[in-house]
DNA sequence: CTCCTTAGTTACGTTGAGGTACTTGGTTTC
DNA sequence: GAAACCAAGTACCTCAACGTAACTAAGGAG
């Protein structure tokens, strides 16, 4: 095996880990872990993304194998997209990152606070 | 508690969420999860990062309470940066994702592959 | 007297992620 | 018969992140 190391320049595992940071992955698999949703649920949950971006995140996600992307020609059009096996081994790790940042956030914004005090 | 939400566009957790997710962010966590490390024994580790950006990193770090700064004002300077208690909380969770990314960075690689096959 | 050290700062240039606006398509509601 | 519906595709634009190069500090080595 090949072990990987982000901390390396050129580790391929270096540009996985930024697609999972990507402004809008960690929302996408939190919406989804909920279980199967159709474009424009995922779009009303993850307030403030829009539709052309959302596109690409599922593209980029679905190229990466974390997603499945079904959809039906019917008109009006009607996609569903859900998480893969490997896709939902990611649920417990973003949650975790998720759950940090909205359980520390207060304590964050103390520190910005006193920080921004401290500088002229 | 006001029940932090980073689905919700104007949470406050969403913006912690985004810093967490900076390009060097996890890396550096995962350095200094193992001690106190210098300014430049950072840089060393962290294979790419320029000193403009990591110290950029740094500082915005040190600004959210994550990291202590702490200067010699010698010369050559002397800094040492630390992760505070608030920041130690981070080292699992980011560890978690930054373990995931090298230890699926095979398959997502594979998806990948057989997805480029897949297109024109 | 010039070079090298460390941890920056500053000015500037580049890039790419993300945003806005417009277009597509066939069926139902006004 | 026009307009909304849903999930996009596309062209264009913006801005913040990121990068490069040059400069700074005080002292010691060559």
């Amino acid at each position: 095996m090949p072990s990987f190391d982000v901390l390396q320049a050129a580790c391929p595992s270096r540009s996985v880990l930024r697609h999972l940071t990507d402004r809008w992955t960690p929302m996408v698999v939190a919406v989804l872990s909920d279980g199967p949703a159709r474009f424009g649920q995922i779009r009303g949950r993850v307030e403030g993304v829009t539709a052309k971006v959302l596109t690409e995140t599922l593209r980029s996600m679905e190229r990466d194998g974390l997603v499945t992307r079904t959809a039906q020609a019917t008109m009006p059009p009607r996609v569903d997209y859900e998480l893969t096996p490997l896709g939902r081994t990611l649920v417990t790790p973003l949650a975790a990152v998720r759950s940090w940042a909205e359980q520390h956030a207060e304590q964050v914004l103390e520190a910005r606070a006193r920080y921004d005090d401290t500088v002229d």
